[in-house]
DNA sequence: AATGAATGAGCATTCATTCAT
DNA sequence: GATGAATGAATGCTCATTCAT
């Protein structure tokens, strides 16, 4: 018990400095003196920094888990309302856990390099209920949409538009005095619109 | 003129290692050693390596002028095509020049801090001719937009979304195999067409 | 036990730098190389640089204290003996710990512009038993001094340029070769006669 | 001429930068801003930065005998008098010229290790009319001063102190607040009525 | 005679990591 | 299990000096 609660101790000081902080300023000293312990033990319980990071890159998606596929959301029947729950579940997760998302969307992949692959890949099974939600609508409305994958990616990258710029600060340094719930709820509109537009087209072509 | 090659092959150097490498990795040395010169020169140029990072800036706020205040673009007379040319024109800027866009718009604002204000800004007036589009479209089709400047971030936001996804590389780490091409016109007409959506709507309210 | 054993070793490595190869010199590589460990152990005690060089101020205020404010000294009743004793209490302590004196005294201040002034001060104490000494003359003779820290001051002066010279080094690089036990003797007898002789003309001219 | 104006300039310069801002600042760049030039200028007059400190000793030592062998002085009958003016211009070239001074009388001998011998040697000449003026008294008044050469290198020393501690600036950040002028006349004359005095004694205790 | 671009060596400082205790 | 002393390598930056022009 008391093992994991200064391992614990230790993700959760990384994780705080790293998005107040940034990447460059989280060094194993601060890391340790916020989790109040000295520099050795972490390497106790991490194999180095990249390997904390990795512990941390895990931890991250443990929790997008935990925010998106949320049964609640699963059990939506209707998919454009499915669609609309994801949504908002991805832009919460990403407002909610700055860090997290920092290290799982924007981190630059040179620092996340040597990450297995396989632990990679989880983090982008996020794809897969949009798919799903997509394949839903497309199916009850009788609708056609070529190419599924294209249509979830790129409803994802709109997301994590909104979610990217928010994070780094850029409105505000902006002076771009916008409200952001009402951007975030008129992004989120904008995409599932877009997207259902989009299928209503390639009908429209059709006929 | 060869003072203005070194100064250029710096420039160069660092652009090359900040995307290869990531900030964090940027340093003195790395950017005098493949510029080809000795770390001392590149004080002759900037005065530190905060000026050179600002340089970067300046002159990825050029790049991104030249292709997306287009004159061309701005004779487009019907709003929906330009607002579809400016979102190619971005995206093309950002896949074209993949280092100036990391600069200006992933890059943490931490690390440019210090840059001037007023030299930040210009790079956001890209809103301007995206905020004028709309409002040209909403005149033209007699449509209501209660926020205008909410609805071009949006629209911006999701074009910063599929440019930063498509450079960060994580599509392809995720063997997300989906044609880029076809990617970034889904996401153009989704962007464009949840936003004509929203005006819609906003109208059909009315009635 | 180790602990303080190489704090000491690093400032005995920085004092000897200090004064054999003067400021300009002390390099923290040097300090290290000297004290036989890494640059990085020097950071282990000691803040910075500065703070070690301000060490080095506190170490060099102590020994002074030591050998200036011995309690001997104080019992000695007749003032001009008291006065000599002083006088050659501060020459050797000059001559023992050429590093200290150095630094208290011949350091520029600008070095130590940031060293705390009541740190400072408390070196500059030693004026105080030189003007009890010459106040407890002037009483005991009957004798008139008008301004006692100018006096104080100006024998201070006296001893402070006998034991720099000797300190630099310089008389040996002259040539000079004058007998450092005379020499000392003499400055000694001629700062206390010059005062001593000074104060009884004040009173002569009185009369 | 033209040549001797730049190469006075860069003196000039070297000089004002040495004592404002110490020998640890004063850099051939810096140097060169000051004197208008640029820094390859600098080594079309003076071999290297050690050249250039050379030369600066040499034109400190014209500068103190200038002011120390002023035929005026010598031609002062009264040796007694010919002793205070000989201090006084002593002094006076000291606050007059603080960096010569400090070049001359204060700069570690480590920066001038290789300043030849000989030019050194001229500097020191300055004892020949302190030792000279000894004589005289002592011839004149039937006295005796078994070792004059040392009597005159303590009376210098007497002076050194004086004018190293002003220029240091101690007495200052001692908040030591004696009136200057004062404290100079007072230590001049501490001085020489401590060396005559001594002289007295000599005789004394032979008869 | 004068420049200014260029550099290698060096600066103080910080880093992730190791290991005897 | 935990520490903290120790380090080699790297950081941004400045220096005196050289040399083609």
């Amino acid at each position: 018990m008391r093992r994991h609660d200064l391992q614990e101790a230790i993700l959760e000081a990384a994780q705080y400095l790293l998005i107040r902080e940034g990447y460059g300023s989280l060094t194993m000293r601060r890391i340790a003196q916020r989790a109040g312990c000295s520099v050795g033990s972490l390497y106790l319980y991490f194999d180095s920094k990249e390997g904390l990071l990795f512990a941390l890159m895990d931890r991250a998606q443990e929790r997008l888990a935990e925010r998106f596929f949320d049964p609640q959301i699963q059990t939506i029947d209707a998919p454009r309302e499915r669609l609309q729950a994801l949504a908002r579940a991805y832009v919460d997760f990403g407002l909610t856990y700055p860090e997290s998302y920092e290290i799982l969307f924007i981190l630059h992949p040179r620092e996340l390099a040597s990450y297995p692959e396989e632990r990679m890949q989880r983090a982008y099974r996020l794809l897969d209920p949009i798919v799903e939600a997509i394949e839903d609508y497309v199916r009850r409305h009788d609708l056609e949409m070529p190419d599924i994958r294209v249509a979830a990616v790129s409803f994802w990258s709109a997301l994590h538009g909104i979610v990217s710029l928010l994070l780094a600060g850029r409105l505000a340094r902006l002076r771009l005095e916008v409200d952001h719930e009402a951007l975030i709820e008129h992004a989120i509109r904008q995409a599932i619109g877009g997207l259902c537009r989009l299928m209503r087209r390639k009908d429209n072509r059709k006929t």
